[in-house]
DNA sequence: CTAAACTGTAACATTTTTTATTACTATTAA
DNA sequence: TTAATAGTAATAAAAAATGTTACAGTTTAG
């Protein structure tokens, strides 16, 4: 399974796209994400690390695109949420006294590299605004 | 997180290709895993709906490919495992009283079926023979 | 200058998914 | 006819993802 990290981030950024000049406030995002406002603070976290978008604390407070939707690709979105694009690892160490066993990773690796270079590719050529569009 | 069955699919193929004359036991496999010789057994029962390997019970038998490894795609192998190329949702359904809300999940949809159709293209320019030469 | 509406964040609880183990039946070769 | 194997179901344990509560700090409005 992979985590609704992303899929969370989109939204909120496709909310804040609607609204460009207004601070929406955590509780609001919430509810159309249908999502506790504590997990939205913490998107927003990373999406402010990112600079994508900046906060107000206090009363009125809340949080607004720091970039034009333009200016934002769906590749910048996906890092903002630190996951990564691979086929998976099987959990323990496979046997270093194996051929196989020894290299097996190095080569994953190489594979999941080259697919996420791909995909990152991918999403750097969809910008925000043109996701947003859609709605 | 992403399950490891992928990387237990391949590195089993992987294995199956450097003995391609011999039914190899889910006991070796598993130790040059490192995992449970059942995990491994539930794997090629994957591998067999796809006809990409037969196994042989009884004393002496196992697992071998069922067709040669430069036939095998990475594609076919990644299909084997029921797993899915995607950037996540959101847990619980999205308002649909919100624009966004009602509508987030066709677009990420229909954009996460153009990420598979580019990753699955990409898998499927690689025969298990070409990821198998460099071990 | 105080109350209300916010963000930020930590601590903890719950749920879901993934991985591991045990136990057993059926099959085959020696 | 015994030992080595696959197949599979049931269950347990571990890990990850998600959810909740609580509260300190900030800001605005009155």
């Amino acid at each position: 399974m992979i985590s609704g990290k992303f899929a969370i981030s989109i939204h909120i950024l496709t909310l804040l796209s609607k609204f460009p000049d207004e601070y929406l406030s955590s509780e609001f995002i919430a509810s159309s994400v249908n999502l506790n406002p504590v997990l939205i603070r913490k998107e927003i976290g990373n999406l402010k690390k990112n600079n994508i978008v900046t906060s107000k604390e206090g009363k009125n407070g809340g949080t607004k695109l720091n970039i034009s939707p333009s200016k934002i690709t769906l590749q910048q979105i996906f890092e903002s949420t630190f996951e990564e694009i691979t086929l998976g690892y099987s959990k323990k160490e496979p046997n270093p006294k194996c051929p196989v066993g020894k290299e097996i990773n190095t080569n994953l690796n190489h594979l999941y590299s080259d697919l996420n270079n791909t995909i990152m590719n991918q999403l750097n050529g969809i910008t925000l605004e043109e996701f947003a569009k859609n709605f």
